[in-house]
DNA sequence: ACTCAATGGATCGTCGGCAGACCATTGAGT
DNA sequence: ACTCAATGGTCTGCCGACGATCCATTGAGT
């Protein structure tokens, strides 16, 4: 018996408490462009219900984040909590350091996010989209097309979750952005080269004309050609 | 703005309560054949660390599966809470109130898990085995291929999710049992036909001998084709 | 016949998260 | 200048889950 099918379904059935939690998935909103600076966040009552969370939970996770320079507050109508203009620059922990802690979960990380990333490629292609869908994906390549270096990972995470988005199903586009976050730290320990951004984007454009060609197989091809130039990318510098 | 981002992100932290997770973990073990019937579930202490829950709730999960005949608890050393051999009939209930009841769920489960499995697929083909995974996936191949009508789907959740584990990624091998429990009630209500199951059987053995050979494309390509053959299925009598 | 380690069974105090109600502030609309 | 609806800010009582501790039972080993 090889006793990880164990692992799987014994795992722990939560991790951490409603606070942590909730500051994650704020942090994953901001963090993959969902909601950008200078918008607003829903408001605290809607985003409770939303999150599952009671208020006060709630609230406690936005005053860390304002602590932490991520979001403000502001009273009365037409107030609400908004995404900082400038947002505070993510630590640059030394990249082999990250790679250690992280140990066996970089694989994984990489082997689950290639899994739903080329299944999201393939079944997008595989939708009929309407006009809105088509628009939001093309808005997206474009913005990250148009990204200077210090916006361009947030774009790019946007364009890959928009694409998750145009499935037609929640639950991967959920995963999708999981996934992502689970990589976004080791993302931010290595350097932006500018070469890596072109290659990037000329990748990027192949993707989503498959997508909107309805070439599933391309589709998939193309998604599955470019994030194993990320996982190469990091392999390189962490090892 | 497509505005689906949002619903991915702001999605619920938490699904139920600990004691209601732990129920449905407990069951996950059991139907998808992790712990076969007759044998014992981990002690109670070691259970409820892995689960990452207090032993009261475990103890009360437990109570709630024994009062639904599906363990029964002995004390003692050597005791434990051990599998009915008799398990439960599932509720068969109507398949298209279900139908019903999951709504647009339904394509949202099929996608998911057709991006999954699939990943899990080509992933397991492109490791090296070891000799003990190997004899393990073959022998959950043997055991589908020998169970009868009432065991069948217990064994096939168990090849399936042997599948995802020899892909040495424990967030993916995670992520296939919880989509597969997702449409384990939609399978209980479609009868099982022997033909289909032969059909079943043969390809797996397409699948697996794909993955003992290497060839990430075959054995995508043979796991795409036999989820489309079920997600066919479904559809069919769910409409 | 006895021992004792491993297991299930039971109880109690603590605390984090929750629901609900209420207060304070703001600014567009009138 | 006033109104008022929507928002953030605060407080209180309650409950579920937790950790810890102790009890009861069993049967292989001696």
């Amino acid at each position: 018996m090889v006793a990880q099918a164990d692992d799987a379904v014994f795992r722990p059935v939560r991790t951490g408490n409603p606070f942590e939690e909730t500051v994650e998935r704020l942090l994953q909103a901001i963090k993959l462009g969902v909601v950008a600076p200078g918008e607003r966040l829903p408001a605290e009552r809607d985003l409770a219900t939303r999150l599952n969370v009671s208020r006060v939970t709630l609230r406690e996770a936005i005053h860390a984040l304002t602590e932490a320079g991520y979001v403000e507050s502001r009273r009365g109508r037409y107030g609400g909590t908004f995404v900082n203009e400038q947002l505070p620059k993510p630590r640059r922990t030394p990249a082999r350091r990250i790679a250690r802690e992280l140990g066996d979960g970089l694989e994984d990380a990489l082997t689950l996010r290639g899994a739903l990333e080329t299944g999201a490629a393939e079944a997008a292609a595989a939708r009929e989209l309407s006009v809105a869908e088509i628009d939001h994906l093309q808005r997206c390549l474009a913005d990250t097309s148009a990204a200077n270096l210090t916006d361009y990972r947030r774009f790019d995470s946007r364009l890959h979750l928009a694409i998750a988005e145009v499935t037609g199903s929640p639950s991967l586009t959920s995963a999708v952005a999981d996934a992502r976050m689970r990589l976004n730290e080791l993302l931010d320990a290595i350097p932006l080269l500018s070469r890596n951004i072109t290659h990037s984007n000329e990748q990027h454009e192949a993707i989503i004309q498959a997508i909107l060609e309805g070439d599933q197989a391309a589709a998939r091809a193309a998604m599955s050609e470019h994030l194993s130039g990320t996982a190469t990318l990091l392999h390189g510098f962490l090892t």
